[in-house]
DNA sequence: CGTGCATGTTACTTGCGGTAACCACAGTCT
DNA sequence: AGACTGTGGTTACCGCAAGTAACATGCACG
């Protein structure tokens, strides 16, 4: 029969695929996420039309690639979430696993935040369609071990899901700013963003002589 | 002298300037962040080079651009959060007011965060270095307020920033998040982030049953 | 042998950012 | 009046990257 045929085929497919993957990555990782489809089928010793065949345009590659990363950076953050330890310990090694992810190889990271978008024939782009897919992923995840493991009362799963994408958003931003930054140790970023989520914005005093009141 | 004369020309240049930016402002909230300079020209009534004279390049047209949306929610932003009220209440009427600014014009609220980026000759990218400066700015101000109405004790300048840019992210990640999906009302979700931002992700009680431990 | 069929190539089209060179009209100087 | 300058405008082009069409090659199967 040809089913074995069309698996050892399809295989081979995808050996060739994933090839073509970690070449992509190695031109992305160096030229940044404005790396051309020229630049990338040089990279893996073809052209651009097996690029296309494979991928079928730019955004499916960069998708293809993109996918890749946030799997692996969302096992990691998985891991420090579900270890067995109080919750703060937990946030804070989930943050800091973040933060020295980014911190290691900020080109993939960059690369992540901001996917293809200036591709043409874009229209009936209703907003957040392909705003960077690895912040809602991280984002429902983050909701659901939330709503699996916290006693939160009524309406618990759209509050999970509500503090699982704000979550991942401060994560996010301090993260970017951070790195662009560096105004202050990981441990301390670590720690100032954990006492935030702790609930000492509501704590802290005012300012005594502050402006106004 | 020929001063009058320069400013007499400066400012037809200056009104020809806010018209063009104008234009653009349609062209973009018409046809998203991916308007071609040639549709902005058109839609100007003239052609590319013109805009090419005054703002330089693409992305001196959409920083303009993006500096008059950004100035105008920040300073709505600004009023929200300086309101004679309670913390509680000014956390929650700033974060009503972002989420109303991106609800009522998601164009412009998209356009704003993902700025031009793919334009060649752009090695040399220190990661964040162009990604969203409306992100930014929104948190160095935050930081501000927080700094000068709070007393944090020790090293409060620092936390203030590491809070600002979290709670902007947190911020940012919800709105988009829920303007992609509307999961609930508007007024539910400011009040899951303002009772995130409250401790109550410290204060919830683990569920009971629950996996593992 | 020829017929598929996957894999690869060259060479092209299209569209965009950006620029050079040219045009026309206002005012100014002599 | 007529040459001189500068400002707002245009056409026509370059370079480059995405994406495609059409052609070539190697290999299994009847």
């Amino acid at each position: 029969m040809d089913t074995t045929q069309r698996t050892e085929q399809q295989r081979s497919a995808d050996r060739r695929r994933r090839e073509l993957l970690e070449a992509a990555d190695r031109v992305v990782l160096r030229d940044g996420p404005g790396a051309s489809m020229n630049a990338i089928a040089a990279e893996a010793g073809i052209t651009k039309p097996i690029l296309y065949r494979h991928f079928g345009d730019k955004g499916g590659l960069y998708a293809a690639l993109a996918k890749r990363h946030t799997d692996a950076l969302l096992d990691s953050l998985r891991a420090a979430l579900d270890a067995p330890a109080e919750r703060r310990e937990r946030v804070e090694a989930t943050l800091d696993t973040y933060l020295a992810a980014i911190e290691a190889r900020p080109q993939v990271y960059r690369f992540l935040m901001h996917p293809a978008e200036g591709s043409p024939g874009d229209q009936g782009f209703d907003v957040g369609k392909h705003s960077a897919p690895l912040l809602r992923r991280m984002g429902e995840e983050l909701a659901q071990v939330i709503e699996e493991r916290l006693d939160l009362g009524p309406g618990s799963q759209q509050l999970a899901r509500v503090w699982g994408h704000g979550i991942v958003g401060m994560m996010h931003a301090a993260g970017d700013w951070w790195l662009g930054e560096r105004p202050c140790s990981r441990a301390e970023l670590v720690r100032g963003l954990a006492d935030l989520l702790w609930g000492r914005l509501a704590a802290a005093g005012d300012k005594v002589g502050g402006p106004g009141f």
